[in-house]
DNA sequence: CGTCATGGCGTTACTTTATAACATGACATC
DNA sequence: GATGTCATGTTATAAAGTAACGCCATGACG
């Protein structure tokens, strides 16, 4: 992680604090705290168009707070986990926000190999299959990674009409 | 990884002395080679019966071969995800033989959280809905991350009919 | 009021996983 | 026998993640 640099995640606009504020009263809702640390993080996890390694994080949180240690940051983003308003993403080792933070729930994720950008699609669809091969497997399903690798239109666009410098 | 102690491949049966030697071939067939190492690392994935992380396989490696470096190992199993004859799994850090050996594909996985065994399904089924979605997306799918966590049918079992010591 | 449990955070040190970069060996080809 | 290429060895280090302990604020409870 580290490379792709964009927004990074300094100020929310208005949405993104209306976010906040949802979040904030879910986990209240819940009988648990989004603190003061944990709400930055969540919010420099929003801000970014792109998965964030709890480095990153670590690195963007310095800027305002100095240095944390890494316990500290994977311990928010832990606890964001827990509260289903950030996804992990294994294959690449990063955090996203929940495109539509709610309860906890698995992911579908399409991630961009180029620009690395992620998109978060709702997934009901497999899960039936995924829960009929269980069955048959007498498996039962704690949770369901599904990350989908490839090239965002994005850079498919980029790539097919290139602007040329003859 | 690293606990679970089970079959850590020592000595393969007739069954997997075949596979190795399939594998050898799938290889030639494409220009590549099984070099004694690779068939070696190959082996030590067969024979577990659960993923092994990279430095499990390093550790059984040493024993015959004496201290082997990272580098060595990661390329070895490098290659044998490139020709789809090992699966890596993401949400565990490890690596499984792929059960069906065939091409480089992408698997689905159903991994018990208690003993660590994974099976792995063929998942035509998804691909269909995947695709679609990725469509609606213009997104070109290069790969797919499928892994069921959760708990199989003999932990089941044996967290149900528990041998009670009264 | 005291003191005690709890939850969140800080800090240190460390483990585990993975890779970069460069050197060596083995074999093929000209 | 020089040159290329592929696999492996070697050294060092990066990147990701965790264990263990301690501190402090808050609030419950006697």
């Amino acid at each position: 992680m580290g490379k792709h640099g964009a927004e990074e995640g300094r100020e929310a606009g208005t949405a993104q604090r209306r976010r906040l504020d949802q979040a904030a009263e879910l986990c209240a809702k819940r009988g648990q705290t989004l603190t003061p640390l944990r709400r930055r993080v969540f919010e420099i996890v929003l801000a970014a168009d792109r998965p964030l390694g709890a480095y990153d994080v670590m690195e963007i949180l310095a800027r305002d707070r100095g240095r944390v240690a890494p316990p500290t940051v994977y311990r928010s983003l832990d606890f964001l986990v827990s509260q289903g308003l950030v996804h992990k993403v294994l294959s690449v080792n990063g955090f996203v926000a929940c495109s539509a933070s709610a309860r906890p729930h698995d992911a579908q994720l399409f991630i961009c190999g180029s620009c690395g950008s992620s998109v978060e699609v709702a997934k009901k669809s497999h899960a039936g299959l995924i829960e009929e091969e269980a069955a048959a497997l007498d498996f039962a399903i704690e949770s369901v990674v599904l990350e989908v690798h490839g090239r965002c239109h994005a850079c498919r666009l980029a790539t097919a009409n290139p602007t040329v410098h003859p």
